[in-house]
DNA sequence: GACCTCTGTCAAAAGGTTTTGATAGAGTGC
DNA sequence: GCACTCTATCAAAACCTTTTGACAGAGGTC
């Protein structure tokens, strides 16, 4: 079936020429006469020349690859919220790395702490957990790495986008507040990463130096729809409801919208809400949900830029690289 | 910053063996003693080596990536329904080929004829065009190439796995003519891919076979919703109203629920809508829309076993590969 | 002690590019 | 017609692996 691949060489002699005038013949690096470049580009056709990628990394020593790792893994049965928090990152850094001519390959995000080798330039690894695996060991390997968000274990790694946090939530309170939200409870979750920790503390502290009420409960992100349902409407169920509800997961804030209607409580009149994140769900659900977007494509498209600077050795930022999140106010928390 | 890369020689070096050693103590192709093993496996961990993959993939003529490019055109902002579905190839195709130790790479579906070389031993090209360029420049390259629904210009490639349309679809309408289905209205794409084709054909069949009236229109996938939408709510506000709706685009099926809604016409007794695809749009509609799953797990998986075959030699599929659909019945066309 | 087999190691070749120093020949200026 | 510069080309080296044929030494058999 495959007959022996086609090699520069097989068309350096079909065209008469030597190897190297093949080459600078792609690469334009020396001067080719119009005859000759005729000839070779002729030869090249008929033979159906395709060349060898790895024998071209193995000379100039890169790849053009980047690499990307999603955690927490890409689970196709996950919720559909974070089916879409892939696509934005994975649209974004295709278009973004294609610019600049790279491609971009899949890295596994084996828990193994060994992933097989990839012939990539630089990786990518979104949203590590604390300690993350993967992450420890790129850099152990002394790959090229940007983090998009931080493994809390790392604070201080430099090649790493932040969302700005702080602001989102702080916004997203205060206008909460201004609506007279008063007792609030929040759902969070249990994966130890950036979004879940850092709007924790932020919702809890505004909440404190506000002197509102709050209570955090924590939902497991893996939770069934329906499992997550009847948590939320128990709570929602219960004598001291609280009067807004801030959701980490946007599926889980369209399950406490509809949840609340079945209730018979109203939304946003009874009842506020807003997420954590926003997505299909929260933009669609019974009643629009005001949701903090986390700017993916942000996020995404200054994980390539930074590569790009790592790549081509620029010194570290010096400062810490954010990026700022988007409040979409909607219907669930109008008066 | 990044000091020479560690090589193997390196690594012999300080273990004071030769490369071959080095090599063998990995590879285990040769049976090394304990203690060398030992000397090389801590020289390995002081230096950091990681062995470069493009030498071995040069060597061993092999990159252990497979490419795979979607079409129609990976849009982040697209439809929805068109992540979700890039979404489930991906995931699957993912999670199979890795199975086999084997990465993925994401191939840019450029309309350039000349893909840019990737490191790849074999690509999957999903959906692609009447003619399709993509598909035909790698065929020309000679590389191992499985497409998931056929090329409408070469329906004898035998590397294709084809979706099972006759199956799906006459079950759809038989089920919509038991429902008591007389007057159909078709709504279709303009893009020439297997799915809007050969569906149409049947669906156009099938009401001519039953002597059942039908009218096929052509709405654009690239509509926004909202003009989407006024283009269906004008066909559901004229007198000669069908009474089912068979819509291409799950997204715009669910557009069909709503519009009938406000336009007072109830669902399913009045009229009775199916979509030709399965997406969050269609499941979670006002009233959730009986659907073909285009199964693109399924799908995908067949498309990975026949890249593996393909690369390993086997002689090509002597009878068309299908794939059959799901059809899911919901209250759009209950009783 | 001659012959054989096994075990562990090595040296060298091969894989297909890109890059670079060298060079032959053509053109230019005087 | 000499010295020089350009233009177009070539040969060879380098990139880092894996694979394979060779071989030295240890141990076994008669």
């Amino acid at each position: 079936m495959a007959a022996r691949k086609v090699t520069i060489r097989d068309v350096a002699e079909r065209a008469g020429v030597s190897i190297s005038t093949v080459s600078h013949t792609f690469s334009g690096a020396r001067t080719i006469s119009e005859a000759t470049r005729e000839r070779v580009l002729q030869a090249t056709q008929d033979l159906g020349y395709d060349p060898n990628p790895a024998a071209r990394a193995l000379r100039i020593g890169r790849h053009g690859l980047i690499g990307l790792v999603l955690r927490p893994k890409f689970a196709v049965s996950g919720g559909s919220g974070r089916v879409e928090t892939y696509n934005r990152l994975l649209g974004t850094v295709t278009t973004e790395v294609l610019r600049e001519g790279i491609g971009v390959v899949h890295v596994p995000s084996l828990d193994h702490p060994r992933i097989q080798p990839v012939p990539m330039d630089g990786c990518i690894v979104a949203h590590p957990y604390r300690e993350d695996a993967v992450l420890n060991g790129l850099l152990a390997r002394r790959m090229p790495t940007v983090a998009i968000e931080e493994d809390l274990a790392l604070p201080d790694y430099p090649w790493t986008v932040r969302l700005d946090y702080t602001t989102g939530v702080n916004a997203l309170m205060t206008e909460l507040g201004d609506r007279g939200a008063r007792n609030f409870a929040l759902l969070t979750g249990t994966e130890e990463n950036a979004w879940n920790v850092r709007t924790r503390e932020l919702v809890e502290t505004w909440c404190a130096d506000h002197g509102h009420e709050s209570r955090t409960h924590v939902l497991s992100e893996g939770l069934t729809l329906t499992d997550a349902r009847e948590r939320i409407r128990r709570l929602l169920a219960a004598p001291a409801r609280p009067d807004t509800l801030v959701v980490h997961v946007s599926d889980f804030a369209a399950l406490a919208v509809s949840a609340a209607a079945e209730l018979g409580i109203r939304v946003p009149d009874d009842l506020m809400v807003a997420s954590l994140s926003d997505t299909e769900g929260s933009r669609s659900a019974l009643v629009p949900i005001t949701a903090i977007d986390l700017n993916h494509e942000g996020m995404a498209a200054t994980a390539v830029r930074l590569m790009l600077e790592l790549l081509s050795g620029a010194p570290k930022p010096r400062t810490p690289v954010h990026v700022r999140p988007e409040l979409h106010l909607r219907g669930s928390t109008a008066r």
